[in-house]
RNA sequence: GGUACCUUAGAUCAGUUGGUAGAGCAAAGGACUGAAAAUCCUUGUGUCCCUGGUUCGAUUCCUGGAGGUACCA
């Protein structure tokens, strides 16, 4: 084990990732990155399901509940805030342990993102204003004249993706192929990943629970205090837009946690999606004990 | 016990003037390099309750049965 070592534990939501990296932090006498596109921010809790208090007191985690929802902070922020931190965390030690259900954030730091170039707010505001009005039409019309190549291959359905072409374009007139090169980067760590598996039935047994639990919590009362900041990106989050939806009076109460457990599941199906093309994970049953993981796992780190 | 109505996709139901069926919901599969808990794409074969009969052909009409609902006893 002469090497520094990134142990990354994932997912579907609800599992129990926080709970093992827990396990691990204590074995490992380690550091916990969270990869979690939602636990930054500081004014979500209960929504989020951030560790427990008794869990941020076991180790030392870092990017959770660090940022406020009023910053913007994105993939490219975090794969460069980890890779400024790790070196510092492998001073200390040479494992250190990174959990989360952001996929893509992952792979930021794991693969790592082609660096390309910023697109000032003031581009993307235009851009989405301009959408707004115009049309998907008008912006798949746009990035065809700007950048034909990527239009081939692009979903052209996706506004986001046509939004982010077209502001790149705009920004430095370069076009996505031009930029894109796909290829991993070189990272001075190893990477093992640990994945927690269950069936379907088990899974959404656990996520409807974990929905009721949040509600008894108090997640109203917290969606009712960020409410007038709904149009936030950090609040496009499952758990409070349905429920912006039942105080705005599209739906009824009910129909809101309804809501809350389908997309939660829906959520929960694409991180499976994301996660079943990575061939690199080492999967363990959930119900698998925690010491037994972390003793397979250690062995692992052995060879 | 009698009368009426119902029994079709996972649940709820629509439909077929007799040529083996469909919608929303739920669900499944997938894409995804700076909004990612976001965004986007694709997917409906199901003993049309069972049993006889009529018919070239029945899920559709008729007989009998089973289960359900309502009302009357």
């Amino acid at each position: 084990m002469n090497k520094n070592t990134l142990l990354c534990i994932v997912g579907p939501t609800g599992i129990g990732k926080t709970a093992l990296s827990i396990a691990f932090a204590k074995a490992y006498n380690s550091s916990i990155i969270s990869s979690d596109s939602r636990q930054f921010y500081k004014e979500m809790t209960i929504g989020t399901a951030v560790p427990e208090e008794d869990e941020l007191a076991a180790a030392h985690h870092y990017f959770i509940q660090n940022r406020s929802i009023l910053e913007s902070y994105s993939v490219g922020d975090f794969e460069r805030d980890v890779m400024l931190l790790l070196p510092e965390l492998f001073k200390k030690n040479n494992i250190v342990i990174m959990v989360g259900g952001s996929a893509l954030y992952e792979k930021a730091v794991t693969h790592g993102l082609d660096d390309l170039p910023d697109v000032s707010v003031k581009i993307q505001e235009e851009l989405k204003e301009e959408a707004a009005t115009k049309g998907i039409v008008w912006l798949q019309e746009e990035l065809q004249k700007n950048d034909p190549e990527y239009f081939e291959t692009v979903d052209i359905h996706n506004s986001h993706r046509l939004l982010r072409a077209i502001g790149i374009f705009r920004a430095s007139g370069k076009k996505m192929n031009e930029l894109r090169t796909g290829k991993a980067q070189e990272r001075d760590f190893n990477i093992v990943k640990i994945g927690l598996e269950a069936s379907r039935e088990d899974l959404y047994d656990r996520i409807n629970k974990r929905v009721d639990i949040m509600l008894e919590r108090g997640l109203e009362d917290e969606a009712r205090l960020l409410e007038k900041h709904k149009n936030l990106n950090a609040l496009q989050t499952v758990g409070y837009k349905e429920l912006f939806g039942f105080f705005d009076g599209n739906h009824d109460y009910e129909e809101a946690v309804r809501l809350i457990k389908r997309n939660t599941r829906r959520f929960a199906k694409r991180q499976l999606t994301w996660y079943r093309k990575d061939l690199s994970v080492n999967w363990f049953h959930y119900k698998t004990r925690h010491t037994e993981i972390v003793q397979r796992v250690s062995e692992k780190l052995m060879e």
